[in-house]
DNA sequence: TATGAATGAGGATTCATTCAT
DNA sequence: TATGAATGAATCCTCATTCAT
C-alpha cells in the first residue's frame, strides 16, 4: 500500500513532517472509505499510519477535521470535471471523461463503491463534496452544449441521468467488468441523450435535438 | 406521532405487549431514518416511545435487533412489489405502481431519503433489503415482458434506470414537487424503456421493441 | 437428564407444583455446579427448566434462596457421615464410608468437582455446608476412636489428612481411575493413621497408638 | 497501604506511568483477593488506585487482562519454587523452603487465604497459574531426590500431600498461629516422607527408604 | 400456581480529546 | 514535531426483582 518513499533518514525535518501528515490522510481515506464515520477510532489511523495519537490531533485539531481532510483529498483524486479537456468536440470529451472517470473508479474501488457511489447514506457535510462535483461536471456539460445550467427540467434529467450512470458503474464494478468499457461510455452517453431528451418533454420550451445529435457523434 | 389507539385500559395484558413492542419499532424507524446507527442511542429510542430501558432488550436482545427488525418493517410499508395488481396490461400497471410508490415516499419523506434512497453508504445488511424488493421489482417487470429475468445485460441496464429513477424521485422530493406526478411517472416510465433499448445494444440477441411498444400504451 | 416421571396430565396439582419445584433445584444444582454464582443467571434456570420466569421468585423469593437450597440438596446427596453404619469394627466401618464417598463423588463428579472439592473460592456461605459435614465426619471418628474431638491438635491434624484425602480424590477422579478404588481407600486410611501421629506428635499428651491399631485392621 | 515511593514530582513521565501501573495491579490483587471476580468493579479498582477509569484499560485492555495480571503477579510473589536454595542437603532445603513458604503466606493472609489456598473453586484459568508453581514445587522435589517426576504413583501421593500441607497452612492461619512454625515445618516435611510411603504401596518398583531417610535429617 | 411484561440499577468498554514532556 | 499517558463522558447490555393478569 505505502509507495516506495525517501527512507525517513534522508530527509529533512520539514520533510518528515510533510511525509506524516501524507501518510495520515492517506490512511484515514482507506478507513473511511471503509468503515462510517463512527466505526473508525482515530487512534486505529495513527497507529495504522504508525504515528503517535497525539500528533493527529496536533495536524487536524478534531476527528471531524481529518476525516474532512481525507473527503476533500479523495474529491480531488476522483474529481471528473478535472480531467475536462477543453478544444475538443462535445461528444469526443464526453467519452474521454467517461472513460477515464470508469478507470479511476476501477482503481480505488473500495474507495469509489463507498464514498462516491455509496449514495447519500453517508454524511451529508461528505456528501456535499462529491455532489458538488456532480452538478459541476453537469454545469460543465449544459454550458458545452448551449444551454442554461439553471434550467430545472435540465437539472432533473441530467442528474438523474448521472443516476443511471453511477448505478451501471457500481453493477459493473461489482460484476467483474463483463461488459467492455467502450460499451459501458457508449451507454453513458446515450444516458445523458435519454436524459436531453427526457427535460424536453418536461420542459416543451427546450430544444435539444441539435445537442443530442452532436453528442451521437464521438 | 402516536396515532390513535384504544387507551391503555382497555387492552388485554397480551395487546398492551403488542403495543409496546409496535411503538419501540415505530420510534426506532423514526430515530434510524434520522440519524446513522451508531447516531441512534438505544436509551433513546427507549425514553421515546415511553419504556423502560431493558424491556427493549427483553423484546430485540440487542440493537442490531431492533435496528434490523425496524428496517424490515420499514421495508415491509415501502414494498413496491406489494401492491402489484395483477390482470392490468403492463403499460398501464407499471404507471399505477409506480404512482403508488411515489405517494407513498412523498408521506414517508424523511424515511425513504435516507433509508430507501441514501443509497449503500448506510448498513450493508439494511441496504439488501431494500435493495432485494428492487431486484423483486426488476423480475416481476422482466417476467411481465417476457423477458429472462437472468439475462445480465438487461440486469444492468434495468438496475441502471432505476437508478435514474431513484436520483429523479428524490430531487422531485427536495424541490418541492415543482413538476406533477404524472411527468415524473411517465418519465419512469421512459426509463425503462430506454433501459430495455441499452439492454438490446449491449446483448444484440434481445429483442426488445414489442415490450417498448406494449410500454409506451398506458 | 431428566428422569422418566409420571406425565404431566397424570398428576394432581399439587403433585405438579411439587415437580416444578424438584425440577427447578435440580437444574440449579446442575447450573451452579458448572458456573459461579454471578455466571448463572436466574432466567436460564428458569427457562432450562421449562418454567416461567418468575415462578421462581414465588418459590425461593430470591436467587440467593435457590441458591442455597439447591447447597443444602447438593450437601444432602453428597454427605459423607450419611452413610455411616453403625456396629462395625471402625477400620471396617471407615473403610466403607470411604468407597461409598469415593462412588457418589464419581457418580456426580461435576458436582464434586467444583463445589466440594473446589475449594473455599467458592461462596462462603456455601462452603461453609460441605465444611460441616467434614467435621460432622471428623467428629464421628474421633468420638468412634475415644478421642476428645476438640482437641486442637487432633483437628488441626485430622483436618489436614481430610485435605490430603480430597486432593487424592481429585487426582483419581482427573485421572480417569488409573488406580482400583481399593488402593485409594487404603491410601485414605493410612492417611487418616498418619494423622493420628501427626496429632500425636504436635500435643504429646495424646495416645494415638491403639486408634492406629485398630484401623489398621479393615 | 502505599509503599514508601519517591514523590510524584522527582519521577520522570516514563516512571510515573510505570508506577501508575504497578499501583493498578497492587489494587487489583487486594480487590481480587477479598472478593469473587464478578464482584469487583473495574471502576471501584481505578477509584481505589486514584486514577482515571478509562486508564486501566488503556494499560490491560480489558478487566480479564488486569485480573490475570494481578494474578500472575500474586503467583510470583508466593513462588515457592523461587526461593529455592541449591547446595544444601536436601532435608535443610526443604525445610527452609517450607518456612520461607509460611512466612510470605503469613504476612500475605487475605490474598493467600482466596487464591492460593481457596482451591479450584475460583477461576479454572488463574488456578492454573497457582498450580502450576506446585507441580514445579513437586518437579524439582523429585529430581532432588533423584525421582522420575513423572511416575504416577509418585504424583498422586505427592500432590495429595501439599493438599494436607495446604489444608494445615490454612487451619493454622485461621487459629491464630497456636502452634509453631517449627512444628508445622517439621509435619509438613512428615507429610511429604509419608507421601513417598503411600507413593511406594501404589508403585512397589519404587524404593524410597533412602529419600525418607535423607529427609528425616534437617 | 403460573406467566412473562416491565423496571431500573449497575457495570464493562470505547473513544475523542487534552496535556505534560 | 512528536509521544503516549491521562481523562471522563457516553453507551450497550445484563439481570434480579416486581407485578398485573
Amino acid at each position: 500500500m505505502a509507495a516506495n518513499r525517501p527512507t525517513t533518514a534522508s530527509m529533512t525535518r520539514k520533510e518528515r513532517a510533510e511525509d506524516t501528515r501524507r501518510r495520515l490522510i492517506e490512511t484515514a481515506i482507506d478507513q473511511f472509505s471503509r468503515n462510517h464515520y463512527d466505526d473508525v477510532a482515530v487512534s486505529d489511523i495513527a497507529k495504522t499510519a504508525g504515528v503517535a495519537h497525539g500528533l493527529l490531533f496536533h495536524y487536524f485539531q478534531t476527528k471531524r477535521g481529518i476525516y474532512l481532510e481525507a473527503m476533500r483529498q479523495a474529491a480531488r483524486e476522483l474529481d471528473l470535471a478535472a480531467t475536462i479537456s477543453a478544444g475538443l468536440p462535445p461528444g469526443r470529451a464526453l467519452r474521454g471523461l467517461f472513460r477515464t472517470h470508469l478507470e479511476h473508479v476501477a482503481e480505488r474501488r473500495g474507495l469509489a463503491l463507498r464514498l462516491i457511489l455509496g449514495g447519500r447514506g453517508t454524511d451529508p457535510e461528505a456528501w456535499e463534496l462529491f455532489e458538488a462535483d456532480r452538478w459541476k461536471s453537469i454545469t460543465w456539460l449544459c454550458t458545452l452544449l448551449g444551454f442554461d445550467p439553471d434550467n430545472q427540467a435540465l437539472r432533473l434529467a441530467l442528474r438523474a441521468a448521472v443516476g443511471l450512470i453511477d448505478e451501471m458503474t457500481v453493477y459493473w464494478l461489482e460484476h467483474e467488468q463483463e461488459f467492455g468499457v467502450d460499451a459501458i461510455v457508449e451507454e453513458a452517453v446515450h444516458a445523458i441523450r435519454n436524459g436531453l431528451a427526457s427535460a424536453a418533454r418536461l420542459d416543451p420550451a427546450l430544444d435539444v435535438e441539435p445537442a443530442r445529435e452532436v453528442l451521437a457523434q464521438g
